[in-house]
DNA sequence: TGTACATCAGTGAACGCGCGTTCACTGATGTAC
DNA sequence: TGTACATCAGTGAACGCGCGTTCACTGATGTAC
């Protein structure tokens, strides 16, 4: 609560984003339920209730991450969508890319964790529907409007589901991964190909 | 191990089916998370340790869960693509609301509860290949085979996608949520619509 | 039909575990004089 | 520059919890005679 004007004050540098980086790797090793008080201040070198100092609780810290990663994700996925591609499918290889990077953290955000740690965090819903409107919007450049609310959730169920069967290890990545997922997507712009 | 030649021999009936059926209303009530050997004992009107006569752990119950499942699923796309509409969007709309009428079923079967229950378990990953293949062989019909392995992929992800998006609330069911489902899969026939 | 017996389904107590969180504390730090 | 002090970041012990699983047992059952 205090002002500490910079430079805290005590062991630590910054305890307040080890505890987050550490959880992060934690995260990233063992999925959501692995995230634990105990074994984040044991990484951080810590005792336990020294985390209670930053976090009110475990899901204080989950939501904590959840919310970098949406930030993460959505500036991936407007870069995509400004980069020299300029379109959707850019978009989607980055959304594919980014839970590839970050599957556990992927799994928080939209997947078992959001149930067990944030149910009826309002803050994350909010954060999940600012990624969807984020695919809405680019959407509503290319088609007449009544198209866009179907097929803004044909697009987010084809790569979400891309993403997660990616994740679960379903798809074998083969060389480039992007490439791969550019075919899955294309099809999506595409339609299937034609009827032999 | 013992032939029973038929009827069990002591309180209970069945007491392996019903540590099944109230395993998976459990499951349904709380994810795979909430799976509990002591609280399916609690549900049975039983204790914890005599689950241990019909299952060796806690895994081997939710292995069981699955393989029902499996086969319920399969069993139920078999039944859509055989029947009136015999297409793969009828197919499509029965996996999604196989996922809709058993969320926490499904989520153990492709979610987080493989990794939890059943890592390395190669029956579980079997089965699933098994419904993949059920699909994939109805492409075959429809379908070049060099197109087959991409369209497969597209159309398993589009529908596993859809099926947690719905299964996670993120999806308004609105009155005919089969209706909804079939609109949104169609888009993976026509391929978007026209650009403005 | 009645009795002795073997089976084995189900019990209750106990094991050791890791967890989230609270609590009173301690002692390093920065600061005011 | 030196000293007294207030702050508050981090500690270690403890709480109560539910868990999976093991163990020696008990007592209802079906069966053999």
């Amino acid at each position: 609560m205090a002002a500490h004007d910079g430079s805290p004050r005590y062991h630590h540098d910054n305890l307040r984003s080890t505890l987050l980086s550490v959880a992060r790797a934690l995260l990233e090793e063992g999925g959501p339920a692995a995230l634990s008080m105990r074994e984040i201040g044991r990484r951080a070198g810590v005792s336990a209730p020294a985390a209670y100092h930053y976090f009110n609780s475990l899901d204080a810290i989950a939501a904590a991450l959840a919310e970098h990663g949406f930030a993460e994700l959505s500036e991936s996925i407007a870069a995509a969508l400004a980069g020299p591609r300029r379109n959707l499918l850019a978009g989607g290889i980055a959304y594919v890319a980014f839970a590839r990077a970050n599957p556990g953290l992927y799994r928080l955000m939209f997947g078992e964790g959001f149930q067990a740690y944030s149910r009826g965090n309002e803050a994350i819903r909010a954060l999940r529907m600012q990624v969807y409107r984020q695919m809405k919007d680019d959407l509503e450049k290319h088609l007449t409007p009544g198209n866009v609310p179907n097929a803004a959730l044909f697009l987010w169920s084809l790569t979400h589901g891309l993403a997660l069967l990616t994740i679960d290890g379903q798809v074998e990545p083969g060389a480039d991964p992007d490439a791969k997922v550019e075919d899955i997507l294309k099809l999506a712009g595409m339609g299937l190909p034609a009827a032999r």
